[in-house]
DNA sequence: TGTACATCAGTGAACGCGCGTTCACTGATGTAC
DNA sequence: TGTACATCAGTGAACGCGCGTTCACTGATGTAC
């Protein structure tokens, strides 16, 4: 194998438009959401001020499409995380709780973006624009039944998560959500059984 | 009373410190934290662009001491809501929670300037810099107390709040609050009896 | 009570900067014959 | 296989803008005598 270049970018860079993507997540993850500007992450790939024209119509059209792809990857990791529910409803929610998780530390690029303030405020629990909510609607664990302890769940993972990244969990979140997960849970099967 | 004009501000202004906190706040909770100029706040107070400097050293300063005032309302806000403990641990925390969405609900400019995505992310429950931290540790609840029973309630009211203001709550987040405090405590106490 | 003066919160003009965006252009790629 | 040409992803100079910040200033306030 000669010349093992892997990327092998060519003068017209191979692939700007994911090459924009990444370095956007990048700088988001660094300085937070509207703390980076497109000439940043034009200098990221190497390529002057005007190129990133030539694949989004203008910054808000970058951000939107890293929100957009950020919903997906979560989505994705979420439905497998879910796996159909199976076992059984206790393995499968604390394994979602654990993706959500694991997707705000792997990507805090894409999450940042999913979730930064003064995003337009999507209509509730519609699958095109509010990600989560269209995955708990997909897994058919979405809306009030149980009274909400897939809505209870998502809050707390959320809510572990932000807190995490702010650096003011003096608990591993991992152990967290496990002893959460399984608290809200065992309060579910206890509320069924006074019943 | 001739002449009831209850600001009464003089050409001086009165009291321009604190009108640029309260126009700060404001336009934060409008467009979040940094999708705002110092120019904006000073408009907003009938006052020329360098007049800030009088009071706040650069605009860095001034989102500080936005964050620095957030976390002492919501400090007091939680500790009123504790109210000791009493007159018991169930009913004291479901306070706090509801205290802690009233919060992120009624000075919403306060909560994201706390909680804005790239603060200086504070040592773990330092309570000079984490609020939440300082309340609970305060409130002799904070750390691994109960496996970590506060860091979740926290966290469950945080994730809670965070999602009910990017709309993406179907349920009320009060109920949410309601049932999933008395299901963690609930587990908790089923973990003990377990014993 | 009246005058002189220090204080200090405001003004407004000016600056340098980085950003988002445009525009005419250029050079590599891919297709037609 | 070779040439002609359309395509299109890049360049780089230029623009207008709002921002953060500075500076010499001015006018109201408060205190000393």
């Amino acid at each position: 194998m000669p010349e093992a270049e892997k990327p092998r970018r060519a003068y017209h860079h191979g692939n700007l438009h994911e090459a924009l993507l990444d370095a956007a997540a990048a700088l988001v993850a660094e300085r937070g959401p509207e703390g980076f500007s497109l000439l940043d992450a034009a200098r990221a790939c190497g390529v002057s001020a005007s190129a990133p024209y030539k694949h989004f119509p203008d910054k808000a059209a970058l951000m939107q499409e890293l929100a957009r792809r950020g919903g997906t990857k979560l989505y994705d990791r979420l439905g497998a995380a879910w796996g159909g529910g199976l076992p059984d409803a206790p393995k499968a929610f604390l394994r979602l709780g654990h993706a959500y998780l694991a997707f705000a530390r792997e990507e805090p690029g894409y999450y940042l973006a999913l979730f930064r303030p003064g995003a337009q405020p999507p209509p509730p629990l519609d699958p095109n624009t509010s990600p989560m909510g269209a995955a708990l609607v997909a897994l058919g664990v979405g809306g009030p039944q149980g009274g909400g302890i897939a809505l209870q769940i998502w809050a707390l993972s959320h809510g572990l998560a932000s807190l995490e990244r702010s650096g003011q969990l003096p608990l591993p979140a991992e152990d967290l959500i496990n002893t959460g997960v399984a608290r809200l849970l065992r309060g579910l099967r206890a509320e069924h059984e006074a019943d």
